[in-house]
DNA sequence: ACAGACACATACCTCCGGTATGTATTTTCG
DNA sequence: CGAAAATACATACCGGAGGTATGTGTCTGT
């Protein structure tokens, strides 16, 4: 998905610009300093918060001045909007990676949430994606996102009823409850007393859950 | 639960302080302007958000300074830690009153959930409870609250089991999956295209997760 | 009645998000 | 190839907001 680097060393570059001995491309310059701006403010958005992140410290950890941050982005919401795409892109990966690995498209599910469930046990990721973001970007921003996981979810048990997997229903309601239900669990196990204990008891829950859904075909 | 305004008519108060005509007693002013200074904080902060309200502002609205405010309260946080607390406790006795409606312990969570629900279905508690309480709070705070709608959750949750109504089971899990799931429905269902119907699926559902949990007993 | 506590009001400080402007580098085009 | 235009920043500055320090009027216990 990304933009590959132009390569240095192939002769003929018909649209590409002009490569001066070691000088960079301006495109170079400008994905490198986006780089260096979204991993710094991932950083301190996911230790301090996003109300507590200074734009200045940004800066100052990226390297770079504000007038390079203000070029890249439209300002603070925006920047943190770029950092919990690109988080939601993490998690998204690593959920169809677990969601594909199964044939059965319920099943798929159930994996797809566990993956999600145990990602989202991250300190970091939770304070991005579950605690800051509704506030600073709204509930909206974040459904109407390119890719996240909670559609993610939706095409998945629209899918699961489709091939008959799940009795049919409509398949928002019950999006909404898993999603949010995993959401929460994943704040209450890393904040139990037994965290091992928790994420064992709620993935047996979920298990349980997922088979009272489940068509017995 | 909240203090009476010490009454004007009756002659003998021993412990009380002096009364002369018409001049408040210093308890009285402070529990007027800390209303008045909630009230004001509660409507700003549910039309415009946590962080987009000024302090400047509250004051503003409630007819005082800042010196009054931070006299009663210890900053913008502890003013919104406190409309939120006012929040959930006007959310328990609405969820209390549903559930201490019907006798079955099972029957009663899912009436208590379905206040939950329709409570949160007006944008001004959901843009406090949900939205910014997470980032402004923190998700332990808003646990650890005396009285909060998790809490109560749970305890209907553990009492149902306790009475054999579901399964034994852990009781956290469950909590967690329900009033998670809750919120974020309540969150999708204002925002869908048709809320009316929304809400209904979501109910149906809910019914269904219920009665599939319910022992047969 | 008087001293202390209490309930504010006023003035000020500092930090932060945002903007306006200047400058060096790169790309484009004649 | 050179100049103009666009790009990618850096620097300087402004206004607003949270928080603090201090002053002032009102009430309360003795």
């Amino acid at each position: 998905m990304a933009a590959p680097r132009t390569g240095t060393g192939s002769g003929t570059d018909t649209a590409a610009p002009r490569r001066t001995a070691g000088r960079p491309t301006q495109r170079e310059r400008s994905d490198a300093t986006v780089e260096d701006l979204l991993t710094a403010a991932r950083t301190l958005f996911a230790a301090d918060g996003y109300a507590a992140t200074s734009l200045d410290a940004v800066c100052e950890r990226a390297g770079v001045t504000k007038g390079a941050l203000y070029h890249h982005f439209s300002g603070k919401k925006q920047l943190f909007s770029a950092v919990y795409t690109r988080e939601q892109e993490r998690l998204a990966e690593r959920i169809s990676a677990a969601y594909l690995r199964v044939e059965d498209p319920w099943e798929a599910v159930y994996e797809g949430s566990r993956a999600y469930l145990e990602a989202s046990l991250d300190p970091e990721v939770q304070r991005i994606t579950l605690l800051d973001a509704p506030g600073a970007l709204g509930w909206e921003a974040m459904r109407d996102l390119g890719v996240n996981c909670r559609q993610l979810t939706l095409r998945g048990v629209k899918y699961a009823i489709k091939q008959g997997a799940v009795a049919p229903r409509p398949p928002d309601p019950l999006t909404s409850m898993l999603y949010g239900g995993l959401s929460e669990s994943a704040m209450a196990i890393v904040r139990a007393e037994d965290p091992r204990a928790a994420l064992a008891e709620t993935l047996a829950d979920l298990r349980k859950l997922f088979d009272a859904l489940a068509t017995g075909r």
